[in-house]
DNA sequence: TTGACATATCGAGAAATCCAGATATACAAT
DNA sequence: ATTGTATATCTGGATTTCTCGATATGTCAA
């Protein structure tokens, strides 16, 4: 996965997401049923299931889903499916890349 | 002026408008006729004309104007009038701000 | 004061984005 | 097989952004 700048501002253009990407940096602390549905032993660390962040976030399921979607695309998040939930989580490892991008080149 | 990261994201969204902001990190570089317009002892540090900039991205005076103006609402970017030129150069202060803001909040 | 030039602002059509409801898909449980 | 739940995708009207040409404003030079 490789990062387009471009998309990844547009992604971040938007107060709600914004603040989704905010929230999942301390996912135990923004939403603390975190992980509900996992059978125990697995942990999808940092990762958290779209209704969740949806009842948080106070959109449409829709919206929710397409910010979501959105933001993978810019390759800022990343997400894993365990059974009928998707969990989400933040790529930090592109997150840092653009940090660094942002201090040298912007 | 403070910072509106959203504003910023906006602003930072289109290709033009990144690329001003870019070649403006290095002006005599990509506006090597920089100053023409300025009298002797006259220097407006790091600063660009419109006209120059127009120039460089191929888009109409309007657009630029415009891009211009929103990157300066933004606080990305400062104008000083001189004559009848406006020059447009870096706001480094909120741009370091931001970058550090991008680094430890995004 | 007139004319020329740099830049800003206005107005508008085209394109993109926003965001919801409706519907589809995928999986789980019965 | 059927039902229920989670998420994704589709569709579309409302809003915003894009970008230009036209016009206005401000400044300098003659």
């Amino acid at each position: 996965m490789f990062m387009e700048p471009i998309r990844v501002f547009k992604a971040l253009s938007n107060e709600t997401r914004l603040n989704i990407l905010k929230w999942l940096k301390e996912p135990e602390k923004h939403f603390p049923k975190q992980g509900a549905h996992l059978p125990k032993g697995v942990s999808i660390k940092g990762g958290v299931c779209v209704g969740d962040i949806q009842e948080k976030a106070k959109a449409s399921q829709s919206t929710v889903s397409q910010y979501l979607n959105m933001m993978q695309n810019a390759g800022i998040l990343e997400s894993v499916r365990y059974g009928q939930w998707t969990y989400y989580r933040r790529n930090e490892e592109i997150l840092s890349r653009l940090a660094e991008y942002f201090k040298t080149e912007i």
